[in-house]
DNA sequence: TGCCTAACCTAATCATTGC
DNA sequence: GCAATGATTAGGTTAGGCA
C-alpha cells in the first residue's frame, strides 16, 4: 500500500495537461470567457454549464478509435469526454483531450441533477446493471459507460455504508441480498452471472483481446509507469485502439499480477524482466474487441497510430467499422496532434512511441448547430466514450472496430425496448404517455429513445420544422428516416436533403435498416454555415438557436421536449420497486450502431478552407 | 472550509480464452 | 483441466466541486 505515497505525489503528471498545451497552440474554437488564450487546452475559460464544450467540433474518448459515428449528428461527448478542436498553422482541424486538462486524473465529472435522478432511478431498479444496461443509461445520459460504471460502484457503496449491508432487494440473480447478515468483515456475495437460457441476466462486458502488438506497446508502458494517468491511458488508448477504460483494466490487472515489471514497481526490474507470457502468444485471428478495421496486414489490428508512422499531415485514411452486414460511409478525415513524447512526460520519463496523427472523426458543425452545450443535439452518444460503436449483436467492445470476420451475433436484432421500458415494466409503472403521441409509432425504429419522441421527430419539433407536427409525427418521419439509412450519402447531400425538408435523418454506418441514425439540421442552411456558426468564426451566423445551456430535466438533445429522464423519473416514481429483470436486453445490443455521416473530402477541404489558420484553398 | 462524491486504487474473484 | 488474463466486485483513499 506505499503506493499510496506515490498518489499522494502525483506532482510530475500535475499541471496543464502537457498533451493539451503543447498540441494546440492555434486560437481555441470555442466561445469562451475570458478569452482564451490560444494555448488552450481543457479550456479552463470555457462555459461553466456541465464543463460543457458550448459548440465546435468535437470528439470523445481516446483518439485511437476515435468515433467515426460522432461524424454527424452525434451529441458533443460527455463532460468527461470531450475534446477540444483547433486548427493548426497548416489548417488541419487539430483536437486534443479535453477531459483531462490537468493532473493524472480523470476531469471530474460533474453530474446534473437529472442525470443523477436517472442514475438513481435505475440503481433502485438494478445496483449491478450489466454492460448493456450501462451502455445503453450512459448513452441516454450523455455519459461514459465507465462513468457510469464507476458510479454504481460509488453508489452501491455508499448505501452500503449507510446500511452496513449490500443494497437489498436487487440482486439481478434474484439471490437474496445479504440484508440480514452483517457485511464486514465479510463481503456481500456478489452478483452471480446469469445462468443459461436466463436471459434477463445481464451480461459482461465481452472480453477485450488485446493483440501481441497492443500488448507490447502495453507493456512498453507499463514498464515506463505504472500508474499511467488520464492523458498517458488516453494516448496509450489512441495507440492501441482500444478503449482508455480497458486501460485503465489493464494497467490494474498487470500491476496485480505483474508486481516486478516496472521501474517504480516494487521490483524495478523493468530492464531485466523477461517478456510476459502474453508477449509470445500467438496473435489471435481476430480480435473480439478490437479487431482490424483493415483488411490488409495483420497489424491491422493495430489503429494507424500503433502502426508505422505516418508522417503528420499525411495522415492514413482509417476506415472504422466495416463489420459485416455494415453500411460504411467516407469518414471525415480529422488529424490528432499528438503531443510530444516530452510533453506527455514531463517528468522526462521516455518517451512514448511514435506520436501519429490520426484521422478520426468529428462531429458535425450541425450538431452544434442545433446546439447544445452540453448536451447532444443529435443523439443520446452511442458510447461516450466509446470509439466505434458496439453493432448491434457485436461483441466488439467499445472503442474496438468490428472485425474483418463474421463475429458470434450472440443477440438478435434490437427490440424496441428501452432502458425506459424496462424500468417502466420493472416498475410497474404504465408506458409513459407524456407528450408524447407517436412513441408506440416510433416504437421499434428509435429504439434509443422509445417511449420518447423519436430523435428526429424531436429535432423536428425542437427546430420548428414544419414538417414535423410534434414531437412525434409517427411513420412519416420514420420514413423519411429509414429511406435514408439505405444509403450512406455524404454529407453535404444529406444536408441538402436536410435543407429540403428543415430535418434530416442521417445516414448509419451501422446496420443499414433497423437501426436509428439521425441527422438534424433544423434550419441549417449548409454545413459551411454551420460550421462557421458552431466555430464562431466571424461572418458566421452566430450560434445556431437553441446553443444555450442545459437545463437540468430537459431532454439533453432537445430542450423543448419532454426529457428521456422525466420520463424515467415519473415512471420509476416507485422507487423501492424490486429489481425485475429488464426481460430480453433488447436495448442492450442492438441500438448502437449509430454512426455519422460521412464528409467528402471536397467537402472537407471546404471546410478546412474556412477555418481560421487554413493556408486556404488547395493548400 | 467542510462535505459530498467522482476518480482511482488494491485485492479478490469470476469469466473467458487458448493450449 | 489449467494457465493467462479481462471484467467486476467490495472497500479504502484522494481530490475536485460546491454550499
Amino acid at each position: 500500500m506505499c503506493r499510496r505515497s506515490l498518489l499522494a505525489n502525483p506532482s510530475p503528471k500535475e499541471g496543464l495537461d502537457p498533451v493539451v498545451s503543447e498540441s494546440i497552440r492555434t486560437p481555441c474554437l470555442f466561445p469562451r470567457e475570458p478569452p482564451c488564450d490560444g494555448k488552450h487546452g481543457l479550456c479552463s475559460c470555457q462555459p461553466r454549464e456541465a464543463r460543457l464544450p458550448p459548440t465546435g467540433i468535437v470528439m470523445e474518448g481516446n483518439l485511437g478509435a476515435a468515433p467515426l459515428r460522432r461524424l454527424h449528428g452525434m451529441p458533443p461527448p460527455p463532460p468527461d469526454g470531450w475534446k477540444h478542436a483547433a486548427v493548426d498553422r497548416s489548417g488541419v482541424v487539430v483536437f486534443t483531450v479535453g477531459p483531462v486538462a490537468t493532473g493524472s486524473r480523470r476531469r471530474r465529472l460533474v453530474l446534473r441533477l437529472s442525470q443523477k435522478d436517472a442514475l438513481q432511478a435505475l440503481f433502485q431498479q438494478n445496483p449491478y446493471p450489466g454492460i448493456a444496461t450501462r451502455e445503453r443509461l450512459a448513452r441516454e445520459l450523455g455519459i461514459a459507460e465507465s462513468r457510469v460504471q464507476v458510479w454504481f460502484q460509488n453508489q452501491r457503496r455508499r448505501r452500503f455504508k449507510q446500511s452496513r449491508s449490500p443494497p437489498e432487494h436487487v440482486h439481478p440473480e434474484g439471490e437474496a441480498g445479504p440484508t440480514s447478515t452483517p457485511a464486514p468483515p465479510s463481503r456481500p456475495p456478489r452478483p452471480q452471472p446469469s445462468s443459461p437460457g436466463d436471459s434477463a441476466r445481464e451480461a459482461r462486458r465481452k472480453r477485450t483481446v488485446v493483440s501481441p502488438s497492443q500488448t507490447s506497446i502495453l507493456v512498453q508502458a507499463f514498464r515506463r509507469d505504472r500508474f499511467p494517468g488520464i492523458a498517458a491511458r488516453e494516448e496509450l488508448a489512441r495507440q492501441t485502439g482500444i478503449p482508455e477504460p480497458r486501460i485503465q483494466v489493464w494497467f490494474q490487472n498487470r500491476r496485480a499480477r505483474h508486481p516486478q515489471q516496472s521501474p517504480s514497481g516494487p521490483g524495478g526490474a523493468a530492464a531485466t524482466t523477461p517478456p510476459a507470457p502474453e508477449d509470445r502468444r500467438t496473435p489471435p485471428a481476430v480480435q473480439s474487441t478490437s479487431p482490424p478495421l483493415r483488411p490488409s496486414p495483420p497489424q491491422e489490428s493495430m489503429p494507424p497510430s500503433a502502426a508505422p508512422a505516418a508522417p503528420f499531415g499525411a495522415p492514413a485514411f482509417w476506415v472504422p467499422g466495416t463489420a459485416p452486414g455494415v453500411c460504411v460511409g467516407q469518414p471525415l478525415m480529422i488529424f490528432m496532434v499528438q503531443p510530444s513524447p516530452g510533453a506527455l512526460r514531463p517528468s522526462g520519463k521516455p518517451p512514448p512511441p511514435a506520436q501519429v496523427a490520426v484521422p478520426w472523426a468529428v462531429s458535425s458543425p450541425a450538431v452544434t448547430a442545433l446546439g447544445q452545450p452540453g448536451q447532444g443535439a443529435i443523439l443520446p452518444p452511442a458510447q461516450p466514450e466509446a470509439h466505434i460503436p458496439r453493432w448491434p449483436g457485436s461483441p466488439y467492445g467499445e472503442g474496438a472496430a468490428p472485425p474483418l470476420e463474421p463475429q458470434p451475433q450472440p443477440r438478435s436484432l434490437p427490440s424496441p425496448t428501452s432502458l425506459l421500458d424496462g424500468l417502466l415494466a420493472a416498475a410497474g409503472a404504465p408506458a409513459s404517455p407524456g407528450p408524447s403521441p407517436g412513441a408506440a409509432a416510433d416504437h421499434g425504429v428509435d429504439p434509443a429513445l422509445p417511449g420518447a419522441p423519436s430523435l428526429l421527430d424531436e429535432l423536428l419539433a425542437a427546430a420548428g420544422a414544419p414538417a414535423s407536427p410534434g414531437p412525434s409525427p409517427g411513420p412519416s418521419a420514420v420514413a423519411v428516416r429509414q429511406a435514408a439509412l439505405a444509403g450512406t450519402p455524404s454529407l453535404v447531400e444529406q444536408i441538402s436533403a436536410a435543407t429540403g425538408i428543415h430535418a434530416t435523418p442521417g445516414p448509419s454506418l451501422g446496420p443499414c435498416a433497423g437501426e436509428r441514425a439521425h441527422l438534424a439540421l433544423p434550419g441549417s442552411p449548409s454545413v459551411q454555415v454551420a460550421l462557421l456558426a458552431s466555430l464562431g468564426i466571424p461572418g458566421s451566423p452566430g450560434p445556431f438557436p437553441g446553443s444555450s445551456p442545459v437545463v437540468a430535466g430537459a431532454h439533453p438533445a432537445f430542450p423543448g421536449s419532454p426529457s428521456l429522464i422525466e420520463e424515467i423519473l415519473a415512471a420509476t416514481a416507485t422507487r423501492d420497486t424490486p429489481w425485475s429483470p429488464p426481460g430480453p436486453p433488447a436495448w442492450d445490443e442492438g441500438v448502437e450502431a449509430t454512426l455519422e455521416a460521412p464528409l467528402s473530402e471536397e467537402d472537407y477541404q471546404a471546410l478546412l478552407d474556412m477555418l481560421p489558420g487554413s493556408p486556404g484553398p488547395g493548400a
